[in-house]
DNA sequence: TCAAAAAGCAACTAATCAGTTACTTTTGTA
DNA sequence: TACAAAAGTAACTGATTAGTTGCTTTTTGA
């Protein structure tokens, strides 16, 4: 194989192995040797192509926000027509964050780290759902009197702690949270209680 | 001074000095001799009192987790009587939460790592919670076509989720969100999200 | 085809860390 | 007061870990 091609595989495996490591058991926890084996390359290889663990882990960070954007790209696409809009918006959140899973933990770390390396994706998606809803406002399918801020981060934040919490609470309820039916659950709810609170009152 | 109370006290100093390190750093980061230095004791004193690193761990969770049981108690005490019962619920959520930062991280780290050791204290918070939703239906000051389990687990998730995110959040949207100021607008956001949701309809 | 450059590798190093050991000091009690 | 038990200490140990070094193999281009 062309010398180029071997280097980027490689860069790839390390990064695919680092992050599913990096996501599992964060990065103080997160070996270095565990990550070269698992990529099925040499450990020197890793700082051949990243200075550092945290140099992985920070390449790691930016792959993984950046598929926020494909999300975020949808979310801008839509014009706000009312509760189908919504409804859409969540599912789409909740299919995002189940088919990104290592998202949602390595939020959940950096966040405890005290958000060293926050990216520009998740303020994009804020400001997306900010300007779907002042636009629903203007249209009259949405109430004047809300706070747009709040309810953008409200939509986030119960969209998100769905997942986040999932292990505490699936024991604590004796049942998986994180299977399909039970997120599918969730996200009907987390739906049916913000269209209750944005639509106008009739 | 005394033997007992000698042991007793470089015990607590040592829990109090572990919950201030785990909580910040988790587990895995924590450092034996950080716990010892900040606690003012030997090391050695922490595997007198504990058997190893895990085991301080452990206590620790139990200690923290056990200060819910005070607000579970609160809400088990409640009556519902409408609006003013989820103010008052969600507020009381709010102020144990802001006065029991460790708490949160801690429960957070938890769930980042499994929920090796969950306790049964936040089980009888979320069994509390829908007692007294039933009691509101029953009374008929709440929807009766309500879902009890996903509604009290809402309640539950968005209080704490104005906690959990609060790092990456405050710095995507340039605000601090930990601010008494900003907990409470975000307070009265969910419960009024809350209310539009669960009352009957006029 | 052949040398130079890039990619890959195994073995090493210095630092860090959980846990231990062997010892001294303090305290309770007979 | 004397002595045994408990509390406290400092220095050590073995294992682990991020990062390095010096070498071999593969690929490229003239």
């Amino acid at each position: 194989m062309e010398q180029k091609k071997k280097s980027a595989l490689t860069r790839q495996k390390i990064l695919e192995a680092a992050e599913e490591i990096f996501s599992s058991v964060g990065f103080a926890a997160a070996r270095v040797d565990a990550i070269a084996e698992r990529a099925g390359v040499n450990k020197q290889m890793i700082y051949a192509h990243f200075e550092s663990k945290e140099g992985v882990y920070s390449a790691v960070l930016e792959r993984v926000y950046s598929r926020l954007s494909e999300y975020q790209d949808t979310v801008a696409s839509y014009e706000f027509e009312g509760a189908e809009t919504v409804k859409r918006i969540v599912s789409d959140y909740f299919a995002f964050l189940i088919s990104n899973p290592s998202f949602v933990r390595l939020m959940l770390w950096e966040n405890l780290n005290g958000a060293r390396y926050v990216q520009q994706a998740p303020a994009a998606l804020l400001d997306g759902l900010k300007a779907l809803l002042q636009s629903g406002i203007e249209k009259g399918l949405v109430r004047a009197d809300l706070d747009v801020e709040q309810t953008a981060l409200s939509l986030n934040l119960f969209c998100f702690s769905a997942f986040s919490n999932q292990y505490t609470f699936s024991k604590l309820l004796g049942k998986d949270l994180g299977a399909r039916k039970e997120l599918a659950k969730r996200a009907e709810h987390v739906t049916q209680m913000f269209l209750g609170y944005i639509l106008p009152e009739k």
